[in-house]
RNA sequence: GGAGAGGUGGCCGAGCUGGCUGAAGGCGCUCGCCUGCUAAGUGAGUAAGGGGUGUUGAGCCCCUUCCAGGGUUCGAAUCCCUGCCUCUCCGCCA
C-alpha cells in the first residue's frame, strides 16, 4: 500500500510510475476523493468539538444540580447531523482504502523502464554452459524412464498440475528441500515451518488480495486460502508487531508447499514440471531497515545464487523491467537456470525487495533507537529456490549417455547415492 | 461438535453502579539527581493517527482511536445487539 501523501505531494511523477509499471488507472479519482475526505473531516471536527465543550457544560451543570435541558435538546440536533456525516466520511475512507489496495507498489528509481519480460536486463551469467557430445533427453523422458515420477497417476488423484513424485524422485525431492535449508540455516536464516492457509488479511499483507484472488485457492467453508508461496505467513509473523531497530535485520528460511491456481494460464507451459498448481519451493524473507533495503537485496541474490552455484548449474541473472515487476515489488532480480534439454531457461527464483509496501499493508513496523519513533520497516524475500524447475534442470544437466543422472557432491549425502539409476 | 472466559497504551493490568479517565497502578524506556562502580533509591517525562495554523519539521489549536460494526444517550472503555479473534475445559482425532 502506498501512502496517499505521495499522492498528494507528486502526483504527476506517481502517474508516470505507475505508467512505466502498466497500471494505466488514473490517480485523479484518488485525489478527488481525498480532497473530500479532509474537507469532511474539517467539518466534522468542529462539530465534535463543539459536542464535547457542551457535553463538559451540561456534566458541570448537572453536577451543580441545574437544568441543562435546552442544552440538551439543542445538542440532540447537533449530534443527529454529526451521526449523518461520519457515515458519509466512513463511506468515502472505505472507498480511498479499497482503491488503495488495488494499487501496486512504484518501481525503484535504478529499475530499467519497459514494457514486459522482453525489456528485462541480464546483468550476469554464471558458469559456462554444459556441453555434450551425445543426443540429449529432456526431463520428461528421463524422469520417467528412472521411475523418479509418474504424472498420469498424479493427474488421477488430483488433476493435471499436482506431481506424484515415487521412489527416488521423492527421495531426491525430500532431499533437495533438506539440503537447501540445512544450507540458508547455516548462513544466518532462522528456520520456519509455516502454516499452508492463511486468513484473508495475511495474504493482504503480501500482496496477493485482494486483487489476485482468483489465482488462489480457498477453502469454502472457512474462507482460509492455500498459500502460494511461504513469503506469505512467513511475512505475517510480524504482521501488528513493532519490533526494535536492534532487533533488525532479520532472516528466516521456509520451506512450503505452494498452491496455484494459475488462472489464465492454460496452454502454457503444460507439460511435466514447468508450470504447476502445486510444488515446493524454500523462501527466504527478510526484515530489515529502510536505509539497508537495497544492499540487502543484493545479498539475498547472492544466497540464492550460492544454491545454483553450489549445485554447479548455469544460471544467468536478470534485473526486471518496471513493467515486469511483480504487483508488491519496487525492484526484482529473477534467477534463470539452464535447462539444456528443453533448451530454455527456466525461473528458480525471484528476488524483491518490497519496500514499505508490503509493511503498510500489513502493520509492520519499528521503533527508531535514534529518536524512538515507529515507522514501517523494509520486506524482502527470494526463492531459494523452487524444486520442480531445479530437478528440471539438475536431470537435464547432469544425464548421461547411458540414460542415469551423476548427482552433484553435495546432494549425495542427502539422497544416499552418487547417481540416479 | 459441546460449555465457559476474555479482547484496554511498548508490555502487564485496573476501570465496566455512563460525565475532569486518553485512560489508575506496575514494568520497560528517556533525561536528571544520588552512588567510587554496579545494584538499589529518587525527580520528571514517556501512545498512535489525522486535520487546521504557523510554516517547514519549534510550537499552538482541534479531532479520532480502550477488537470491529451497529444501537441506546445531550454524552459510552463503561449499557444493548451482531461479527471477528484469542484462551480454558470436555468430546473427537494425527
Amino acid at each position: 500500500m502506498l501512502p496517499i501523501t505521495i499522492f498528494r505531494t507528486d502526483p504527476d511523477l506517481v502517474e508516470k510510475r505507475l505508467a512505466d509499471k502498466g497500471e494505466t488507472s488514473a490517480i485523479a479519482p484518488l485525489l478527488e476523493l481525498d480532497q473530500q475526505i479532509r474537507q469532511l473531516t474539517t467539518e466534522l471536527n468542529n462539530m465534535r468539538a463543539e459536542r464535547n465543550s457542551t457535553s463538559e457544560e451540561i456534566a458541570r451543570l448537572k453536577r451543580a444540580q441545574a437544568d441543562a435541558g435546552d442544552m440538551i435538546t439543542s445538542m440532540r440536533r447537533l449530534s443527529e447531523r454529526i451521526k449523518g456525516e461520519e457515515g458519509r466520511l466512513a463511506e468515502l475512507q472505505t472507498r480511498l482504502k479499497a482503491a488503495l489496495e488495488l494499487i501496486p507498489n512504484l518501481p525503484h528509481a535504478s529499475v530499467p523502464v519497459g514494457k514486459d519480460e522482453k525489456d528485462n536486463v541480464v546483468v550476469r551469467h554464471w558458469g559456462p554452459a554444459p556441453d555434450f557430445d551425445f543426443k540429449l533427453e529432456n526431463h520428461l523422458d528421463l524422469g520417467t524412464k528412472l521411475g523418479l515420477f509418474d504424472f498420469d497417476r498424479g493427474s488421477k488423484i488430483a488433476g493435471s498440475g499436482f506431481p506424484l513424485y515415487t521412489g527416488l524422485g521423492a527421495r531426491l525431492e525430500r532431499g533437495l528441500i533438506n539440503f537447501m535449508l540445512d544450507f540458508h540455516v547455516e548462513r544466518g536464516f532462522t528456520e520456519i515451518f509455516p502454516p499452508f492457509m492463511t486468513r484473508y488479511e495475511s495474504s493482504l499483507t503480501t500482496g496477493q488480495l485482494p486483487k489476485f484472488a482468483e489465482d488462489m485457492y480457498r477453502t469454502e467453508p472457512d474462507e482460509l486460502y492455500l498459500i502460494p508461496t511461504a513469503e506469505v505467513p512467513v511475512t505475517n509473523i510480524h504482521r501488528d508487531e513493532i519490533l526494535d531497530e536492534g532487533e533488525l535485520p532479520r532472516f528466516y528460511t521456509a520451506y512450503s508447499a505452494c498452491f496455484r491456481r494459475e488462472a489464465g494460464s492454460y496452454g502454457k507451459d503444460t507439460r511435466g514440471f514447468l508450470r504447476l498448481h502445486q510444488f515446493n519451493k524454500v523462501e527466504l524473507v527478510k526484515f530489515v531497515r529502510p536505509d539497508d533495503s537495497y544492499d540487502e537485496l543484493e545479498t539475498l541474490t547472492a544466497q540464492a545464487e550460492a544454491i545454483l552455484q553450489t549445485l554447479g548449474l548455469h544460471y544467468r541473472v536478470l534485473e526486471l523491467c518496471s513493467g515486469d515487476l511483480s504487483f508488491a515489488a519496487a525492484k526484482c532480480y529473477d534467477l534463470e537456470i539452464w535447462a539444456p534439454g528443453e533448451e530454455k531457461w527456466l525461473e528458480v527464483s525471484s528476488c524483491s525487495n518490497f519496500e514499505s509496501f508490503q509493511a503498510r499493508r500489513g502493520n509492520i513496523r519499528y521503533r527508531r533507537e535514534a529518536d524512538k519513533k515507529v515507522d514501517f520497516l523494509h520486506t524482502l524475500n527470494g526463492s531459494g529456490v523452487a524444486t520442480p524447475r531445479l530437478l528440471v534442470a539438475l536431470l537435464e544437466t547432469y544425464q548421461t549417455p547411458d540414460g542415469t543422472v551423476r548427482l552433484p557432491e553435495v546432494l549425495v549425502p542427502y539422497v544416499g547415492q552418487k547417481e540416479l539409476k
